[in-house]
DNA sequence: CTTTGGATCGTCT
DNA sequence: GACGATCCAAAGG
């Protein structure tokens, strides 16, 4: 996947980041479940509101990764995109788990089955290792820890729809996209 | 199976 | 001082 095709729209992209793999050092996830956050005009943004200390990565460079620390104690990961300077970004909220079970198991020792590494936001940066000190990293370089790589399987044609999940504004807006029929979503 | 409430702390008002 | 882009265990049906 190119820096430039993460440049765009988040309500492009995210549909598009269906079945891309994420990788972490050793570990491989397909993603399933995506949402699209809409900066400083999107109430369930953290952009929302304008630049501040923690959402500054957003308004970087698209195809960085930006990373949060939310409920005292949970990471959840977004690709940051396009237009440069907006401060949107897609919100990798699950992914079926691939390469490196054996790890993701070592971080996740709550999780009863494999299909539970990776079902949630907070639960794939546990299972892949992302935390806070991944803020910032470019998604592309490949000599950097992280990636999203394609690998050829296609995204869905028609993928689920819907509102965006655990938000209190903007919920009426249908920003969540997910592979109809995997396990691993995180809500159905 | 579904529902409920506790955990836990950085961030912004 | 309030509240999260959440997760999990426990309790109830």
């Amino acid at each position: 996947m190119l820096n430039t095709e993460f440049a765009r729209d988040p309500r492009d992209v995210a549909p598009e980041l269906l079945n891309k793999l994420i990788v972490a050092e050793d570990r491989v996830a397909r993603i399933v479940e995506v949402e699209a956050y809409c900066g400083e005009e999107d109430p369930a943004s953290h952009a929302y509101g304008g630049k501040t200390a923690r959402n500054s990565v957003m308004f970087g460079p698209p195809g960085r990764l930006y990373v949060y620390f939310t409920y005292g104690m949970h990471w959840c990961a977004n690709v940051v995109c396009g237009p440069e300077g907006l401060a949107r970004a897609v919100l990798l909220r699950a992914a079926s788990p691939v390469f490196g079970l054996d790890e993701m198991r070592l971080a996740r020792p709550r999780a009863r089955r494999d299909v539970d590494l990776c079902n949630g936001p907070a639960k794939l940066c546990q299972a892949m290792g992302i935390d806070g000190s991944m803020n910032g990293t470019e998604l592309i370089d490949a000599r950097g820890r992280l990636a999203i790589f394609d690998d050829g399987v296609d995204p869905p044609p028609t993928p689920g729809v819907g509102p965006r999940v655990g938000i209190s504004a903007g919920t009426d807006l249908p920003w969540r996209w997910w592979v109809d029929g995997d396990s691993c979503v995180s809500a159905r």
